[in-house]
DNA sequence: CATGAATGAGGTTTCATTCAT
DNA sequence: TATGAATGAAACCTCATTCAT
């Protein structure tokens, strides 16, 4: 904390760079592989490292997963948090967090494919569930977009309800789309697909004022 | 077909009594350790039957994976056509698929766990992915969903959207709720469950009429 | 010994009947897939039996393997007995066995690659090797080829030389011979590959008189 | 070949080392038990290693086996170019010939046992072939040995006859009575061994000139 | 006797982890 | 620190044999 990056010497430097490089080999292996699948040579492979090398940096594979995991989660957060929480429109959040979401899938499958898959298995076994710190930022994170909610309620902007439900909501939406055009391997560009969520939920919830956003949609 | 139920021996119908209990033990324990971590023996303690067993009724751990997903799924669905897919009335149609959804996952975790935890990793590689013919049915399902709300839409009784992503938007909203259930170790009923997916997302699309809705929110 | 076929019970009977029916199958079943590849379960279905059945005749699958081999073993001995120790010209004798080995193994491919194979194996370890009994009679077998050479030597029809190493020249020719045409798929008629074994081994041990075989080889 | 052995790091050079001692070992186990009777572990014992350091060089139990065999035939074959193929005389190469697998298979049992059986197996079914590989290089071996008798049929050395079967006759000889010896657990020397073959197999085929060869035999 | 489901010992294979160099 | 060969526990799977019906 106190020494900054620029006072690190070059072998923690290179340290530091060597274990990101790790970090998204590990990535990209348990992306395509799955967790279970995806063995420390390959990875070690991936990264251009010894198999040796990566029990340097990491204690083990499931160290390496939780903190591959975690290394997502808090680049998103940083994202979110930068660009989304700092916004003092309501509706312009939603919409930007919509964007986020889409476009963070689009070029970094792993977050949907691996914490929340990870999260669906949650609570079922400890191998299989999020690291708890990863839980709670997941769970902070939901709060946070209850309360933008919240705001757009009272503004009149969004229809009255459980504001944690509305996030709830949003992230259940976004996940559905996604793994549908997964599963369809669609191959629509970013935008047309914020425009499905715009158009298929963000409307919908939205307060009618003069009919507008109906006509809107067609 | 031309053998009914009570053509078959004492032995052939003891053998299907036994494949339906290690399909209904491997179910138990694929959701309790996810599909990786489970054992074959474990299953097989668990059946109470021998390793060997196992072997005689499946070939093999994948293909026991593969049937137990494929029976959950056509459990489920051969509960939607009988009770949802019947209901001439959509609004009615919808409110019971909710229902089902809630209490299905509640007496039968897997449905949700294993089959949307598959889905979601599907694509990423053969070994976690749905069988093709599950896939399929999914697909099928979600578009004889999308059919109820096009008829309500054309009812006038649901927002005007694309009935697919409707169809989608129901089934993210059900899952992001269950999983946020499961998370908090929600202990709620299943009543009170329904309820909240009703006033937080079935209420927002239908076509207010009266505002009697909102008001109903509250 | 004393109660011939003909006082056998039916039960009797049947049984011989259902046993050679094994032993046939199980000597498919061998021949086809090799001893320790084939499987109880394949032999009991060849041989339209339950598993069971097989445990009922035979004391398990090393039993089924000895009675086979002897079975093949004795047949052929029988046949080489009544057709080829009876003669009393040597020659005719020797051309006569080099016809029942080529056409035994022709129709009956399991004697050269059961009992040979095996007899390659023996004295390596007790599991593959050939059942005493039988090795006993096979060297009884080279001993009587052995006096026939013999014989045919004292009568100056062939070259002199140790008679068990000309019993076993032949055995090891034919071998050879039979080896290859398996290997080149040779589809010659048994009359030709028997004229190969005369003209390029027997004809040349002969004793020369005239120089007339030389002449007959070309 | 840009590198040779010499610039093989030490590593490299262990590893190699390492891989023949497992060949090594797996050939003594194989030979002692035949193929389907030996295991992994007891070829991990033999060698000294563990059970995970044969997967580590070998892809299987079957790979094993099918270098065990390549290793085997091809050492042998390189002896046979080396000592037999550059010989002029054909004479002296059939004399060496017999002398190299008399000898070979005394030091060296697994020839005969391993090859010479999988050969005969061969054609049964795809498990207990020898690799295709081999099977050519034995071919082109047999095509080798006809060549020579070939050459000494044309110096009038050798009775005419077809040198192929020729070849094989040799090849057959051999083994038979190499069996024979191993049969009766005879403790000849190897040179009383090649003195058998020489009497009783290469005199009979030379062509008489002077009578000389048959009284040899006596 | 016939059946074939059940057993479980024994084999093969994988891979996270260690450790000498 | 970096390496990658070696380890061995733990998983999968097979199949000869048994035994209740």
């Amino acid at each position: 904390m106190s020494r900054n990056t620029k006072t690190l010497s070059r072998r923690e430097r290179e340290k530091l760079v060597h274990e990101s490089e790790i970090l998204a080999a590990a990535e990209r292996v348990f992306v395509s592989k799955g967790f279970d699948h995806a063995t420390i040579e390959e990875i070690a492979k991936e990264a251009e490292f010894s198999v040796g090398a990566i029990y340097n940096f990491f204690n083990g594979k499931d160290d390496l997963r939780e903190k591959v995991i975690t290394k997502i989660i808090e680049e998103f957060l940083t994202l979110f948090q930068k660009n989304i929480l700092s916004e003092q429109n309501p509706m312009v959040a939603i919409e930007a967090l919509i964007d986020l979401r889409v476009s963070h899938v689009e070029e970094h499958g792993a977050f949907f494919r691996l914490v929340i898959a990870s999260q669906i298995g949650a609570n079922i076994n400890m191998e299989n569930a999020l690291p708890r710190r990863c839980r709670e930022m997941y769970d902070n994170h939901i709060q946070d977009i209850a309360s933008i909610f919240k705001k757009a309620m009272s503004a009149g902007l969004v229809r009255k309800m459980d504001p944690i439900y509305a996030a709830l909501s949003l992230e259940g939406v976004i996940n559905a789309f996604i793994a549908y055009w997964n599963r369809t391997k669609s191959s629509e560009s970013v935008e047309a697909r914020i425009k499905h969520v715009r158009q298929n939920y963000l409307h919908i919830i939205l307060k009618e004022k003069t009919g507008k956003r109906e006509r809107d949609n067609e």
